[in-house]
DNA sequence: TGAATTTGCTTTCCAAGTCAACTAAATTCA
DNA sequence: TGAATTTAGTTGACTTGGAAAGCAAATTCA
């Protein structure tokens, strides 16, 4: 017998925005005693990762949308963390550069984000937190 | 070989966040069309199954924070669907009630959601649909 | 009892996101 | 070639969300 108690319980789309409601807030407050967004992060590390990214990419990657994207952007700018350079081939094309402060910032950040992805993982079972991340890629 | 372009595709955080974009949009979309909000489908959901709820309890089944909730449903009473009533035996508490016009409204929303939630499913091999949902709500 | 504290919800102020319009570069094709 | 279209990114007006403060009812306990 199952008592349901939410009548959202059965719908995993809601099941969906709960877990990532939860390990957001988590990484939230974590990511905030080093006074930086998980997107900004999730821009970083994409662009470290040495493929020089147009905007569009970026924002695709970071899961962000375009002018989500600007307005960070701008914001980080002016924290110093990363500057924009016109793409040679194509004018209208942005390339994000990190600054050093901005990849030593990347790399304490990542630490806590490493971290807390560790404790994620550790509530379940061995096997299971791959197989959750197989799960979600399939999605869309 | 694991060919990895996006250097977040190792986060479980990440995975998360990505599943619940794409979901996320699609049903926004199709909601944007009844002219009503993902986070207003699940209240009136809540309201419907029928034990009174407060605001607070509200609050946590629906995944908002309080004072979203509190604005959000600032905006469904100017929109008809509900209304505040104070509650009995705490006179701090408010209990949210459907109007008629938000029961019909729910019912119609309640269709979009669940064919979403089907097409969801049906990315998945037969019983994955629920393993995931099992896993997901493991989390935190 | 009644002052002090806690609890439930809302409001205010500000930061961030969305949609649609805009600019400019690149591409198409007549 | 050059006018028309498409593409990349940003901007502006508006909406929404969050943190912290505020208000009022309930509870605690001296």
């Amino acid at each position: 017998m199952t008592t349901e108690l939410n009548p959202l319980g059965n719908h995993l789309s809601y099941a969906l925005a709960a877990a990532h409601r939860a390990v957001t807030q988590l990484l939230t407050v974590r990511l905030k005693k080093q006074g930086i967004q998980i997107e900004a992060w999730r821009i970083m590390e994409c662009l470290d990762a040495g493929t020089k990214l147009s905007m569009g990419e970026l924002a695709k990657q970071a899961l962000l949308n375009p002018p989500a994207l600007s307005k960070l952007v701008d914001r980080m700018v002016s924290n110093g963390l990363v500057h924009r350079q016109i793409a040679t081939a194509d004018q209208r094309q942005i390339n994000l550069l990190l600054t050093n402060l901005g990849r030593r910032r990347m790399l304490q950040v990542r630490q806590d984000v490493e971290e807390e992805d560790r404790a994620l993982a550790e509530q379940f079972d061995t096997k299971d937190g791959a197989l959750l991340m197989q799960l979600l890629s399939q999605i869309s």
